[in-house]
DNA sequence: ACTGTATGCCAACATCCGTTGACCTCTGCC
DNA sequence: GGCAGAGGTCAACGGATGTTGGCATACAGT
């Protein structure tokens, strides 16, 4: 087997240091807060590199969040626990990967974060629930609700730091949390 | 009965008008986007006259959250259909009022407003919990969550703009919401 | 070894931001 | 009628930001 054939650039580090600085500062900071200069110095290099790799900073963030976010073996998880199982991967996805909090901090002020934030929803959770339910229109409700309990979770526990919702254990989280997206996934119409 | 006796001056127009705009910039914009100058300008004003009336932009900010945020008679809610009532009430809140599109949109990036959230949050959620759960650590944790939900449902319906959370409507949200609040804020622990 | 090119830094630019102070104008009071 | 003060405009400042072009250096291919 041949090795990946893409150009191995001399720069390939200074490229990647310089989006794992644009990641963690648009994570922690937003769009507008999050400046090129920050980024750069984090990265250790001059803001003019940051220009020269990525064109801009709305290229920068492209760049940030155009990376696969994909919750893990949803085919097989059985209909019966959906709930708690998808609460628990969720939980994990937050706080191992800083690309969610990218999205929920930008998506909130900035067109293009909240596009991709509907991107991820129609890719990830829509089709989750269009195997529970039999009408498309009815799937795109229950979808919707799941997000909106997922991302309330992760707003108030992450972003805002309520104490009490920070502090939660994981456990009391999923034994809360799974039954109310199991319901929104599979409890018939109201 | 007197008017109210507080010193009428002939800038109070000129106030609110300030007011007003930096109301609708902020809610749109998020609190970095919404400059002064903008604000200003849909005022009708110069800038200057921000800075004159409200000390800074800060001060602005704190003016335009520092409003009471009281949801309505919540002490005559009977224990059986609290979670619809509330979710219908909030839903009300959130349409005719600008001031929590404001505190979600500020308060992603900004600790001021984030703040101002939390103590909506203990000034109006929390007690609502401490009536139905004996501990107030318990309620602290049923308060999370119903913020965790409403909170969600709020973003990805007037925030982020899911296409089918955008579109539901307001008989669908309540009846599947308004379920969720009620097991979350009367259901006994898990 | 030479040379072209990629890599990196430096200094600067244009623009926008919040903020300030000088100046004018209108109003209400003696 | 004159005057003090409030209401309002204007121009400018200092700083930060995204972005650009020029220049030095180190590498890779011949």
């Amino acid at each position: 087997m041949a090795d990946t054939d893409v150009p191995r650039r001399r720069s390939d580090v200074t490229r990647a240091s310089i989006l794992d600085a644009a990641r963690a500062r648009f994570a922690a900071d937003g769009y507008e807060r999050a400046t090129v200069r920050a980024i750069a110095q984090d990265a250790g290099i001059d803001p003019s590199m940051v220009m020269r790799y990525y064109g801009s900073k709305e290229g920068l963030f492209a760049a940030v969040i155009d990376v696969e976010l994909v919750l893990p073996d949803l085919a097989e998880i059985s209909a019966d626990d959906v709930g708690t199982v998808l609460v628990g991967h969720f939980l994990d996805l937050w706080e191992h990967d800083s690309v969610l909090q990218t999205l929920l901090r930008v998506g909130v002020t900035n067109e293009a974060g909240a596009e991709r934030m509907r991107g991820v929803f129609s890719g990830q959770i829509l089709p989750l629930a269009e195997r529970f339910v039999a009408t498309r229109a009815d799937a795109a409700r229950r979808a919707a609700l799941v997000a909106s309990q997922v991302l309330g979770m992760a707003l108030v526990r992450y972003v805002l730091r309520f104490g009490p919702a920070a502090q939660m254990s994981r456990a009391d989280l999923v034994a809360w949390v799974g039954p109310t997206v199991q319901r929104y996934l599979t409890a018939p119409e109201p």
